[in-house]
DNA sequence: TCGATATATGAATATGTATTCATATATAAA
DNA sequence: TTTATATATGAATACATATTCATATATCGA
């Protein structure tokens, strides 16, 4: 009922969970290139240089999390980020990396 | 400034690193727990009942992400989130897998 | 039905990483 | 310096997981 920061073990699982899902060069790919809209599994395999059951397997784990919705369209099926909040988190967090940056050379 | 979502390799590599960090359910604890204000590590050990040595290495990890600062104080080393956008980040993501009560059709 | 296309699943593996244990470094007081 | 406290570091390990390969399921057209 708080917005407070109070967390049961169980929610700090699932936000923990979360978070490593999206935690991956990879999944983080899938969701960017998704990002504007669906798209097909196909269509991200092959932009994204990956082959369709390494997609297929992180689509499963990103679905499990609702960080991704698929819809079946007769043969193929898009996928596209869950809602705005998905996609809010990401573009939040890109700019929070864009703010401070401090390189390494 | 576009709130673009364009991403070379480097940048995702660094996304995808930082949200890793978060993808893990001790170091939640340790960065909600220091949400309010700075903790030293004693602490935050005692606290979350971890060991010292384990908060001693996800600290230093999350120092490397600047997911959070410390500061020494004598002996002791207060660490505290690195600014307000990691703190609404954790919080978005909160919010995020509240609302998340929608069904399935 | 068959064949072709699109996606998903299971097993195997190689790599990554969270945790523990032992130990080192830093700070302060005696 | 010695002792005590606070934090950090390195090595070892047990477990997780990203990727590949082979195969299964689903959908459509002929």
């Amino acid at each position: 009922m708080n917005g407070n920061a109070s967390l049961s073990p169980q929610r700090v699982a699932i936000l923990a969970e979360t978070f490593r899902l999206l935690g991956d060069p990879t999944r983080l790919r899938i969701l960017f290139f998704c990002l504007p809209g669906p798209k097909s599994v196909g269509d991200i395999a092959e932009s994204l240089d990956l082959s369709q059951t390494l997609v297929s397997h992180h689509l499963r784990l990103l679905r499990g999390a609702r960080l991704v919705r698929g819809e079946r369209q007769s043969r193929q099926i898009f996928y596209g980020l869950a809602d705005a909040h998905v996609s809010g988190i990401l573009m939040d967090m890109a700019t929070h990396l864009d703010e401070d940056h401090i390189d390494d050379a």
